[in-house]
DNA sequence: ATGGCTGCTTTGAGCAGA
């Protein structure tokens, strides 16, 4: 967050001049805490959304994400699962209308939370108030194996996402939909795009809801900027395959129009995949100006 | 062909992840 606190008061709408979002799966927010206190620190992001916590309610370590100056909404369950959104409270007043999963899609499975955030008002008139940003972490289901009942369950859990999404793009401007959506969308996110070939992650149901989504009106923000080859979000702990650069990009930031308009960066940070017990996960990343 | 790592689990070998 770059904080702007600009000297004519009458231009000043919001503390900052620049919003970054951000996404993380963190497999384990209880092994990972130190990493993402770590990183908070180290990038000042503003909206971050988690998944894979792993963690009921009742353990979720919401006293340290507050002590780091952050606000908190999370839903969990027992060994799976879990996700939650961060906000930085310097950035935002308290998160509002909190949904728990989608609405349209009964789920026993804890893998949506969404928030309303409400940027600080430097002012008093009601017209300079700067608008709310809807955010949405997604942990998409795995799916296993193409042909699989869990591969099914992912289809009609993105069927059902599609809906939910049409419906808040109609009631919010500014939405940012973060998240592992566990879909590679093009080859070229792919290290071996043969040996993935119509594989879960990659097959050509997979990417046509991924492409559903983007149909609705949202922009892929790593997509929006050139962007080095071989850039991934996601690499096996098995085979050494992040120091040999074997992964897949499936890990995304997803704006509405209102938002990609103003996007100024993105990218992939491996820098926290480098470090010791990480998550197999990198999180992803876009600035927006906001004005 | 298989399993490879990692985290979790009414502590253990088995599941799930991707």
């Amino acid at each position: 967050m770059a904080v702007n606190l600009r000297s004519n008061p009458c231009c000043v709408t919001t503390v900052y001049s620049e919003l970054k979002l951000a996404t993380w799966n963190v497999n384990s927010l209880r092994v990972r805490l130190p990493h993402v206190l770590q990183w908070l620190d180290r990038t000042q992001v503003d909206l971050l959304g988690l998944q894979e916590t792993k963690l009921v309610d009742a353990k979720f370590p919401k006293a340290d994400i507050d002590a780091a100056g952050y606000h908190v909404v999370f839903a969990g369950q027992p060994t799976y699962n879990g996700v939650a959104i961060l906000a930085r409270a310097e950035a935002f007043e308290p998160p509002t209308d909190v949904v728990v999963n989608n609405p349209l899609f009964p789920d026993e499975q804890v893998r949506l939370i969404a928030a309303t955030l409400q940027p600080w008002a430097l002012t008093s008139s009601p017209t300079q108030r700067p608008a709310a940003i809807r955010f949405i972490s997604v942990y998409v289901p795995n799916g296993a194996a193409v042909g699989t009942d869990k591969y099914d369950y992912k289809l009609r859990w993105l069927s059902a996402l599609h809906d939910y999404i049409g419906q808040e793009l109609s009631r919010h401007g500014q939405l940012a939909m973060v998240g592992d959506y566990n879909i590679a969308p093009e080859d070229r996110d792919v290290h071996d795009p043969a040996i993935w070939h119509e594989q879960v992650l990659c097959s050509t149901p997979e990417r046509g809801k991924f492409s559903g989504l983007l149909s609705l009106g949202l922009r892929d923000a790593f997509r929006l900027h050139d962007q080095p080859d071989q850039v991934y979000s996601w690499w096996d702990y098995r085979q050494g395959a992040f120091r040999r650069n074997r992964g897949l990009r499936i890990d995304h930031v997803l704006l509405s129009a209102a938002l990609a308009d103003r996007c100024r960066a993105s990218g992939i940070d491996t820098e926290p995949r480098k470090l010791e017990q990480p998550s197999d996960h990198a999180p992803a990343w876009a600035d927006c100006a906001t004005s």
